[in-house]
DNA sequence: CTCGCATCTTGAATCGATTCAATTTTAGCG
DNA sequence: CGCTAAAATTGAATCGATTCAAGATGCGAG
């Protein structure tokens, strides 16, 4: 005789501590603090609720009155899969799926494309706090974490704000260690592809443009390429920079502008491993082998890095430390808004060598 | 004058209805459905939340009151990272996200390694539902699902019992699939590399034993297995078989034992891709080519296939499908319990070939 | 001026528990 | 047996909203 759902109406703790002969706070008792309850009270109620088919306190109630839920939100203005697909965002929810393991905190993920829905997501989750994945503009998920009231921290937000609880990387550190690998190697002639400078932008671009870019990580990463740049006594004016949507489409675009003139650069510094790991496709189906011909540097240090042909080189972001430590801050929310930045380095692979002798 | 969480004591609907000289069910009316409050009044309700700092209603009330929660939980008893580090979980999720993004709900991940705390985690997980991962002995966390009352779909679980909705592949089918295929290219000494038969087991297993393997995923496949290699003609005790933990260390030690003997075999069919991705990388290192030397069957289809060297022979479940199929069976939930079966496919990549001629 | 009909608002009930001060019961002891 | 301290139990208040039947208001027509 087995009943399955929707037809049994709800058995609630009320109709337990009826049936047991007991009151309400009783009952609540021998569910959430039993030992205070005379053991013959508590089997009573123990069996009333076997009877019923009571299958103990609903979440519901205890978190009403508790104020708690247990769990952490993470959002992204991204369809949800972007959390099961991305490497990015997979190493990050690696660190977060550890802290909230330890705490025995549970993970909402709050996310949708539409930004409509998401609004309603967001404003409708049932957390104790945000991660807040910001990606391009960010600040518009931020202010509905904001909104909630409820402790949140952002991840590589671009902006300074200072009410906002942020985490992140120095960018322009992380940067001029890329290019200064390449400096180091002896490179002269470099090509830099760039994130968007802002929404949906794409397409040659200029060091100029880059200062006014409204996304803060790509104005620090160029800012720091450059700086790099500049002490190896290249001239700026011969860096070609190219936007793309980090997309392949973009990504290739950018290449071919590159490779297409008369003198191509001997190496390629990449605002993330993603477009990285298309440019390495695009030169070995170009014939250009990596890095003989061309030394390419990524950024982020995704895991596929690791085990490209070859292996790229690229700043490492520590992503499970991020995911980690934003969790972390949290849960231990006092009130104080904290903003740090992380460690950032250089991981040296394969895919990077001296130029070519005599070019 | 930004003020950010803890200090202020949170502003209630009743508050802001006071505040404008409304009752309680306007003021919800003017969030849950405008266009009943003249506007007005609305416009008053609405200052007054602006001037209070009320940022909407507060998610816990609302959901009290609905019943629903708008999100879907995904159980394992592993520890959370598992569903981003899993190539199989994360194809599921992937699924799973499509169908959440489709109907707006979220998804919380409820997962822990240690029972204590799972059963806790399930038994207070704020969701409408679960989707249960079925890994080995998937009973004691079905068993925590049931206990919610909620609906639930229970992916790959071994047993027919017919009160439990679940979902799931024909491994019989599946197994006899990756088999055949072998027998079909000629191949007659094959070895099995098996997941455990029960927790915990791993070593030198036998076909007898098989069929009272507890894991029933396990059994079937064995058994499928084997109904192609008898068809084949082939003697069922020539064929060794090797239960693993679905591990390097024990994946690697089957292998051992089975390539230390004379006659080795010219084949391996492997319970999971996982083991064949290693299996692919133990051949490699010891100079045996594959499907030169040795053909690999893997089981699963996850993306790492794809692109190993040499690319994986496979039998594919529909992992996304499962997912996607999940929720929906959850968000339908009508009372009546389903079991159903997914299609399952072989991928026949690079990793078989006819065995050696003259062998 | 009154009646009828829409359209708004109100207020109480409900969702399902937890908490804690106050009260009752039990146990121990002389 | 009576008294007291300790332990167990009660019951009302609270968490924060939504819902809906019933009452109030506004407006136009007669």
């Amino acid at each position: 005789m087995v009943q399955v759902g929707s037809k049994t109406k709800p058995v609630r703790l009320a109709d337990v501590a009826r049936a047991a002969g007991v009151s309400h706070g009783t009952a609540s008792n021998v569910f959430s603090r039993p030992e205070v309850v005379r053991d013959e009270v508590r089997e009573r109620v123990m069996a009333a609720a076997e009877t019923l088919g009571y299958a103990g306190p609903d979440p519901r109630g205890r978190m009403l009155r508790a104020g708690k839920v247990n769990a952490i939100g993470v959002a992204t203005a991204e369809p949800l899969s972007y959390f099961f697909d991305d490497p990015f965002a997979r190493a990050v929810m690696s660190g977060v799926s550890e802290a909230c393991d330890r705490t025995g905190a549970g993970i909402s993920l709050v996310s949708a494309a539409n930004g409509e829905q998401l609004a309603w997501n967001v404003r409708s989750a049932l957390v104790d706090g945000f991660v807040v994945f910001c990606l391009e503009d960010g600040s518009r998920l931020v202010d509905l974490a904001r909104e909630r009231g409820l402790p949140f921290v952002a991840l590589s937000f671009g902006q300074d704000d200072p009410t906002i609880a942020a985490l992140g990387v120095d960018d322009v550190a992380g940067a001029r260690l890329a290019a200064r690998h390449l400096t180091g190697l002896g490179h002269r002639r470099i090509a830099i592809l760039s994130l968007e400078f802002d929404a949906g932008g794409h397409g040659p671009a200029t060091r100029e443009k880059a200062r006014t870019a409204a996304y803060s990580a790509t104005r620090d990463r160029i800012a720091g390429y450059f700086e790099a740049i500049l002490e190896a006594g290249i001239d700026p004016a011969s860096v070609p920079i190219y936007e793309t949507l980090n997309d392949e489409a973009t990504t290739q675009a950018g290449l071919d502008h590159f490779f297409s003139v008369a003198n191509p650069p001997s190496a390629v510094l990449c605002m993330s491993d993603r477009m990285a790991l298309v440019a390495l496709d695009w030169l070995a189906r170009r014939g250009l082998s990596v890095p003989g011909d061309v030394s390419v540097v990524g950024f982020d240090g995704v895991a596929e890095g690791a085990v490209a042909q070859p292996p790229l080189t690229t700043v490492a972001q520590p992503m499970a430390a991020m995911g980690r430590r934003a969790v972390e801050m949290i849960l231990a929310f006092d009130g104080r808004i904290r903003r740090e930045t992380m460690d950032i380095e250089l991981v040296v692979r394969a895919s990077t060598a001296p130029p070519r002798a005599g070019v």
